[in-house]
DNA sequence: CCTGCTCTTCGATATATGTCAAGAGGGTTG
DNA sequence: CAACCCTCTTGACATATATCGAAGAGCAGG
C-alpha cells in the first residue's frame, strides 16, 4: 500500500452515494471502503451479530470477549474499530462498559449498496 | 493474525444468514467477512462501480486500469480478488479480457445485512 | 514463425492488520 | 486507603495486503 494512508472521520451519518449509479469518486470510494472494512472481519461480524441480537441494554466487554473467545484487549480493539465506523456505541455504567449496535449504520450501508436506494 | 488462515471458496451463491437474526456461527462470519473484504477496498469499489455502470458487454482490463489510474498488474490483482468473491466474471474475447459485475452478488450481500431478509 | 498487443503471474517491498501480554486508568467495595 | 475488578492503551510480533516492474502466456496479423 504505497498509497498514502488517508484518515477520515467515518463515524458520521453515511450519505447515499450508490455504487451503481455512476463511477464513484475517489473520495466516496475511500469513505465507503473504510466503513465496509470495519465490518469485513469475522470477529467484528460476530460482535455485531451478538450486539444486534441483544435485547437488553448493552453487552459488556467481558461478555463479548467470552462470546468470541478472544483476549479482552483484542475485543476492545475491535470494538474501537466498530465505534470509529459508527457501528457501535458504548457507555460506561458502573464498573463495566456496555456496547450496543447502531442498526441505522447497517441500514445505511445496505442503502449504499442498493442500486435503487436514492430514487 | 496468529489465527490460521482459512481459505474458503467464496465464489458460490451466498446463502441467506442474516447478521441480526442470531449470533453468527464462526464459519458464517468467516465466509461473510471474506465477501465483504473483497469489496472493502477503495480501488475495488471503484472497479465494481465502473463495471456496474457499464452498459456494453464488459470493460477490458486496460480500460479499467486507466479508469482507476493504476498499473495493469495491480488492476488484474484486484479483479482476481473480485472474481474469487463472485463479484465479477471475466472472459477473454480476442486479445482482450472483458469484465462484468455480477449484480446478484451485490444483492446477496445486501440481503445478508438485512434483518428482514429471510422472512 | 516472428512481432507486438494484452493480460496474468511472480518477486520484492512497504504498509496495514490482528493478536496477545503487560501495564495504566477508573470505579467499586471492604 | 487498599485490594480488586473491568476496561483500554501500548509495545511487540506475525501475518496479510496493495503496489509495482519484470518476466511469462495467449492471441492476432504480417
Amino acid at each position: 500500500m504505497p498509497k498514502a494512508l488517508p484518515v477520515i472521520d467515518v463515524s458520521g451519518p453515511i450519505c447515499c452515494e450508490p455504487v451503481s449509479a455512476a463511477p464513484m469518486s475517489d473520495a466516496a470510494a475511500l469513505e465507503l471502503a473504510l466503513r465496509l472494512k470495519a465490518l469485513a472481519d469475522p470477529v467484528r461480524l460476530r460482535l455485531v451479530s451478538i450486539l444486534l441480537t441483544d435485547s437488553g441494554d448493552g453487552v459488556c466487554t467481558c461478555d463479548l470477549a467470552t462470546g468470541v473467545d478472544l483476549a479482552e484487549s483484542t475485543v476492545s480493539y475491535h470494538l474501537g474499530q466498530l465505534r470509529k465506523a459508527g457501528m457501535v456505541d458504548s457507555q460506561r455504567r458502573g464498573m463495566n462498559v456496555y456496547h450496543r449496535a447502531r442498526a441505522e449504520s447497517l441500514d445505511a450501508l445496505r442503502g449504499v449498496l442498493d442500486p435503487n436506494c436514492c430514487r
